[in-house]
DNA sequence: GCAACATTGACAGTATGCTGTCATTTTGAC
DNA sequence: GTCAAAATGACAGCATACTGTCAATGTTGC
């Protein structure tokens, strides 16, 4: 069963079961802040510096359309709000509200707890072997993409 | 950065980001035979044996509701066929039909062939060990689940 | 400078996941 | 056997991803 088809069936299955996993987890630590992990992700993104849309979108590799419409809401609710851009007059910066950093701090304590209990189960060691794995095969999956330009 | 606390975000965005990858080479993959990513992995479920929807849900992690809509398309689309089932009145079986069958079968070329390019770049062994971790992590977040119970 | 090209935001439509609820059927405890 | 609990299917509603298209704005080659 370690032939290239069954390897790749089996990674897809499995990533696609630890997108789901990590999803639940991600929303079960948001949602008592008032979050989705969407949310979340994207008030992540511009914690330290705002960024347009578009720039967010890149950096979750996702497309700008999707991060539109969760920045849309993030601005309704309060979190972010958009900025003039001086360097680009229709690409507004996404910018973190006060209101914004206190949702993700009211997160921070759940996600280290979280954190700790699977640090316990896979051992720290072990946890960063297996992330560099993941990073691996991701490098991989893109590099087969831009081969095919 | 090798913290519990940035692991577990690490962890999240790389396997949100390898999930988008793998709907892609999937899409990419079933697409000319008229399938898409998910359609293809419900013929895949019930290519050696009917299940029930419910069966389906539990193989692929994901809710019994998502499967009965992608089973009611695939049935009008005449690749798979409710059977009755002998010992369950309520739980129709889900069959493929020959045309599913087909449809599955002309996919496996390509699906050998993107397998063989990804072995290319990550060998054999080295991506038998990835997978590994993947499962690793996979049964880790299971454990916490089962955990908080 | 100007024209072609790329990027961006806005809008519309679709696919697939989720939750919640209800009626039906099956299972299991007694 | 009976009755409560669990499983199942059907339906409705929502969140988040995708694609495609258009107009506005920036960028680049000449």
């Amino acid at each position: 069963m370690s032939d290239p088809q069954s390897l790749l069936s089996s990674s897809a299955l499995t990533a696609f079961r630890l997108n789901g996993q990590f999803l639940n987890v991600a929303d079960a630590l948001a949602a008592p802040a008032g979050l989705t992990a969407t949310r979340w992700q994207v008030l992540g993104a511009v914690l330290h510096e705002p960024l347009s849309v578009s720039d967010i979108a890149r950096v979750m590799g996702i497309t700008r359309q999707s991060v539109q419409r969760t920045a849309d809401l993030l601005s309704e609710s309060g979190l972010v709000t958009y900025r003039t851009n001086p360097v680009h007059r229709r690409a507004k910066l996404v910018e973190i509200t006060p209101q914004g950093l206190e949702a993700v701090s009211r997160i921070n304590p759940q996600h280290a707890a979280m954190a700790a209990r699977l640090a316990e189960v896979l051992g720290t060691r072990r946890w960063g072997e297996i992330l560099t794995g993941l990073d691996e095969m991701s490098a991989a999956l893109e590099s087969l993409d831009k081969q095919s330009d």
